[in-house]
RNA sequence: GCGACUGUAGUUCAAUGGAUAGAAUGGAGGUUUGCGGAACCUCUGAUCCCAGUUCGACUCUGGGCAGUCGCACCA
């Protein structure tokens, strides 16, 4: 809370003088119990080595100076061993967050720590010919979240996407489609299939095309040359079997975008990084920067204590990390300039994205300190590990749909007949979602079905509905009056207003951290403490009285608002009804 | 072998170096039709091991042990 902050401040300034004060800046942590008040702050102990004095003392002399200061935003401040100064706000003050957010709306929590930034977060990456897995799906989720984090704190953000139109994973696919079509598959009627047909057959052609690399030999030259062809664009079937599973590919994919509700301003393939790829490999191997070595050219990292990559191998193509450097060129100037550039990709990727970055700061000075890898962990099943190679990936979409028909089964168990097949969805991909989020982005995730699609407590859902029972409260209203503040809160009140006006800080550091799950446990904090409270107290027609009542109703309004704001930043929508 | 990351209730996860380590789930028991029971309340139970730094350590440092990922022509 910034004027607490700089009351307290002021107190030690007025204390012990301007240079103790500037020396060790004032830390207001949040307690979390109401003993301890609203803030407390560790100043004293940590002034306590420089002022030789015990904390305690140090404390009582703060607050002794804060106890002096007239002000209208403290109700009591203690002091608590071994050295804390603990201070509770007035209760008028911290009601006045209610109209605070009633007033801003959907800005509340929304700060301009990044004010005036410009910064691209590329993420999603799924690759064509392949279907999207659960990993993919943390890594939409942790994107679309980032990007509307990043935006809440002033930033211009770019959303852009990278996907893998290129390589050994397509030409197995494309050696299969062409095996496929040789037994007698028609194009032609093929190409009118449903989508999900059309992209099943594609997954069906990859797994066929990866188990004969590595099963016969002579599929693997064959596959080889097909890799080969589709570089050169040199055989015209070829091409044509490419740009159809591309174009299918991507045709599944933005209706998953659309599902997720997220969206790209630019959607870059690898493909189209070749040209300048290349140049740039060119540019670097004159500047020593890249080497020759055993007829591919690399980096070698050694001086810089990382890992030597190929970045143009012995046939002369480019590897991934030299499709990098034409990337970064595309990303660096197709948008103006950047403040940053954000790389959302897994772990595995830190060796690649270190050199990447050091080859681009010493080829484009311009670029160092902007790029950055956002390295979220990886996401492995429960029970062993995936290969999209093997087939045994458990599917972006069977888990959305898994989500769907459970939560079409409890509407239909609940008897809300009314509930669109949309906002079922809605729910669903929430409930996915918050399951991502609500854990560190940096922890392995052991995916669990059960445990992704539950329901109830610390879930998606759970707040869902806690926003919906609280519209419904609302809309059932009768009295409309301006409240005044002369209210006296209960417990389970004050405790809800006290979390309301702690908003802004979480989502400041949420995004300072890249942290969605700040957001996550403050919501579900949130949502219990005013589902305790409306557990505990009635709402319309309240025994305490019309003042009551009223009072109720706007808290209802400024939870809502709240909910709605935080699952927002999370990507996660809500519904008015469920 | 080298390097990075991670080890917290039975399980899945939280915790800017701060007070009595929080949730959820699981299990056990409960909630006077009062605005939505997908809710609420009670009980149950944990920081991998050993040192160190600090007024104070899940958090920082060192050493073990365990797991995941990465380390030259795949993406």
């Amino acid at each position: 809370m910034k004027p607490l902050q700089t009351l307290v401040a002021s107190a030690v300034e007025t204390v012990y003088g301007p240079d103790v004060a500037r020396g060790s800046p004032v830390q207001l942590i949040p307690t979390d119990r109401p003993e301890h008040g609203d803030y407390a702050t560790n100043i004293a102990m940590q002034l306590a080595r420089a002022l030789k004095k015990a904390p305690l003392l140090i404390a009582q002399e703060i607050a002794d100076e804060l106890q002096k200061t007239p002000s209208d935003i403290i109700k009591r401040v203690a002091v608590a061993p071994p050295g804390y100064v603990n201070i509770t706000l007035d209760d008028a003050t911290l009601m006045s967050v209610i109209p605070s957010i009633l007033n801003t709306k959907e800005a509340y929590g929304t700060g301009e720590d990044l004010k005036g930034k410009r910064i691209m977060i590329e993420f999603g990456h799924p690759n064509p010919f392949k279907v999207m897995h659960i990993g993919h799906l943390r890594n939409f989720c942790i994107g679309e979240s980032l990007v509307r984090l990043l935006e809440s704190q002033g930033a211009k953000l770019i959303r852009t996407n990278y996907q893998g139109d290129v390589g050994m994973h397509v030409a197995k696919n494309i050696w299969a489609f062409r095996k496929d079509l040789e037994k007698g598959t028609e194009l032609s009627e093929l190409s009118r299939r449903p989508i999900d047909e059309r992209v099943r057959y594609l997954g069906e052609r990859y797994v066929e095309g990866a188990t004969a690399f590595e099963e016969d030999e002579q599929a693997k030259e064959e596959i080889m040359a097909v890799n080969a062809a589709i570089y050169t664009k040199s055989d015209a079937l070829m091409n044509e079997l490419w740009q159809l599973g591309i174009s299918w590919s991507l045709e599944k994919f933005h209706e998953v975008y659309q599902r997720l509700d997220t969206r790209f301003d630019r959607e870059y393939m690898e493909s189209e990084t070749v040209d300048r790829a290349h140049k740039a490999v060119e540019q670097a191997l004159e500047k020593g920067i890249l080497t020759k070595s055993d007829g591919a050219v690399i980096f070698d990292g050694s001086p810089y204590n990382l890992d030597t990559r190929v970045f143009l191998n012995g046939k002369g193509f480019l590897t991934y990390e030299g499709k990098e450097l034409g990337l970064a060129q595309m990303e660096f100037s197709d948008f103006g300039t950047l403040d940053q550039c954000i790389h959302n990709v897994a772990v595995e990727q830190r060796s690649f994205f270190a050199v990447t970055f050091k080859v681009e700061e010493l080829l484009w000075p311009d670029m160092a300190g902007k790029q950055y890898h956002n390295a979220y962990e990886f996401v492995g099943l429960k029970s062993g590990k995936m290969s999209s190679r093997k087939g045994s990936v458990v599917t972006a979409e069977s888990i959305l749909e898994t989500a769907h028909t459970r939560i079409a089964q409890i509407v239909k168990e609940n008897g809300m007949s009314s509930i669109s097949d949309e906002d079922i969805d809605a729910i669903a991909v929430g409930a996915v979602k918050y399951s991502y989020l609500k854990m560190s982005p940096y922890k392995y995730l052991a995916f669990d079905l059960e445990a992704s699609l539950s329901f109830k407590g610390d879930a998606g859902p759970y707040l869902q509905y806690t926003y919906a029972r609280a519209k419904s409260v609302l809309s059932n209203q009768k009295v409309k009056k301006d409240g005044d503040s002369s209210y006296i809160m209960n417990p389970e009140e004050r405790n809800a207003v006290a979390l309301l006006e702690r908003f802004p800080g979480v989502v400041v550091q949420a995004a300072r951290e890249y942290s969605p799950q700040y957001i996550a446990s403050y919501l579900n904090a949130l949502a219990q403490a005013y589902n305790t409270f409306y557990a505990v107290h009635r709402i319309i027609g309240a025994k305490e009285g019309k003042e009551a009542e009223v009072f109720r109703l706007s808290l209802t309004s400024a939870i809502a608002q709240v909910l709605r704001n935080g699952l927002y930043w999370l990507g996660i929508p809500t519904v008015e009804k469920m």
